[in-house]
RNA sequence: GCGGCCAUAGCUCAGUUGGUUAGAGCACCUGAUUGUGAUUCAGGGGGUCGCGGGUUCGAGUCCCGUUGGUCGCCCCA
């Protein structure tokens, strides 16, 4: 056993994992900027208060966190949101609008290992800023499907659940509940898939029992899954706050539609997602079958920007892990064989013959196949196999009886076929014969 | 922070009521094999049995502790 061990909940990328894990980002990549948007980075530590300032001091406990040795509160970020808001915020002024930018990157968290879930991750983030109306959310559910979609997935693995969490504070504020109660009541709504009525148990010891009317219709309310029975619940109420954030729904869902993404988007007031920093329309994407944690969470949350000390700047985004996501990959057999094969692979009689491999060899490679070869002399059958084995495609073979010819022998490795092309032809006849 | 299960070779795992020098398959390396392939044969390297303590004449095996893994709870930005 080895006396060094990499720390807990930290994950170790042998290359076939990092094939895979590079695979993924590609795609994620490319989807992106199919939909227009750029790529930015940022430092992995930032300080502590950044994060502080937005979720509180709790926050500290989940957090890789230190004094660094000009005595500075540190931390490894734990999610890219507060960053890229300061980021923007920072030349609000000078970025045209409307903002859409992306990333890759890793982040770390001190918390406990379970499945799809470690102390160390990757997320895809995507976000748009300076569009305060739901075409920005339109543009991000669009992008999220088909960030997992163009695996293969489809409306048959997972789906998209839509919330908004200013209707549920228009719809609780109509019912006579201020707003400490109307948070007390959404951590009840975030739980009451998982707990049923105990959800309300907090609400209860820190308020007394809900009114059951209220509660009766709290409970209808998150069990809502499509626009009409919204609009048959909060249309007759006559509140304005409520029927112009019908209008903003309407709007939504026939962006949604009109992009043709109704399949994978599904009304459930059941999300209102922790209580962070959200403050409109919020959605999670979730695998059908309902065996993992969310794949993918985000929402609007219009006042970041401003608290960060920035001019006030809408925001909308969401993240995509790379863990529960490459999990649902696998359960659907949908990751490939990242095989890391050559084009060619060299067969070399011995060290009479190594220097004009090596000509060869660098010919290739400056033409941009990958060639390997036998660093070691080693008998013809070995390298033959070795070819086999490494997956290449052709073998090109220096022995003694061809460079007497002044030529090489091409094999194509699949169907044994050889042929003998002179040696300053190689790299056209390589081309050749791969593309035939 | 809390709980269940687990820990023997790089991987998957055997290992008898506690008993000699801890095994197999796969993988890896060498050779048979100095000009043609997934086969075969022969050989080899690799283990302080996670770590520490205890019980015992004797511990991979039993007990305690600890570290790590895994799954769940809290949390989930």
């Amino acid at each position: 056993m080895a006396t060094f061990q990499s720390l807990p909940g930290f994950r170790e990328f042998y290359p076939d994992a990092l094939a895979c894990r590079n695979f993924i980002f590609r795609v994620w990549r490319q989807t992106a900027n199919i939909y227009g948007f750029s790529e930015y980075d940022a430092p992995v530590l930032e300080p502590l208060d950044l994060y502080k300032a937005k979720s509180g001091d709790e926050i500290e406990a989940q957090l890789f966190s230190f004094t660094d040795k000009g005595g500075r509160e540190v931390a490894l970020r734990p999610e890219m949101t507060p960053t890229v808001g300061r980021m923007v915020g920072a030349k609000a002024n000078a970025l045209k609008r409307p903002i859409k930018w992306f990333s890759i990157a890793e982040f770390y968290r001190y918390e406990r290992m379970q499945k799809g879930r470690g102390r160390c991750f990757n997320q895809f983030n995507a976000d748009i800023f300076g569009e305060a109306g739901t075409e920005a959310e339109i543009e991000l559910i669009a992008l999220l499907a088909q960030c997992l979609n163009a695996f293969g997935l489809t409306e048959e693995d997972f789906y998209v659940r839509l919330s908004d969490r200013n209707l549920w504070f228009y719809y609780l504020g109509a019912l006579g509940l201020d707003e400490t109660r109307i948070r007390a009541v959404l951590v009840a709504v975030d739980r009451y898939e998982k707990y049923g009525d105990d959800a309300f148990k907090a609400y209860t010891e820190e308020f007394g029992a809900l009114d059951e009317s209220i509660k009766a219709k709290v409970l209808a309310f998150l069990q809502i899954k499509s626009l009409s029975a919204l609009e048959e619940t909060l249309g007759g109420l006559g509140d304005d706050q409520l029927t112009e954030r019908l209008a903003d729904w309407r709007k939504l869902l026939g962006g949604i539609e009109a992009m043709g993404l109704t399949k994978y988007v599904e009304v459930d007031l059941g999300v209102v997602r922790g209580l962070a920093y959200y403050t409109g329309f919020v959605f999670e994407a979730f695998d059908r079958k309902g065996e993992l944690r969310a794949i993918a969470g985000g929402g609007r949350y219009d006042h970041l920007v401003e608290k960060l000390g920035s001019p006030a700047l809408p925001a909308v985004g969401f993240a995509i892990g790379d863990m529960t996501f490459a999990l649902l990959l696998e359960q659907r057999g949908l990751m490939p064989d990242m095989v890391q094969a050559s084009d060619v692979y060299c067969v070399i009689g011995g060290a009479e013959e190594r220097p004009a491999a090596f000509a060869g060899i660098q010919s290739l490679r400056a033409a941009g196949y990958r060639v390997d070869y036998p660093m070691k002399e080693v008998a013809f059958g070995k390298q033959f196999k070795a070819a086999n084995e490494s997956g290449a495609k052709l073998a090109l073979i220096y022995g003694g009886d061809e460079l007497a010819k002044g030529v090489v022998k091409i094999r194509d490795l699949a169907d044994r076929s050889e042929r003998e092309v002179p040696l300053d032809e190689i790299v056209p006849a390589v081309r050749d014969t791969l593309q035939a």
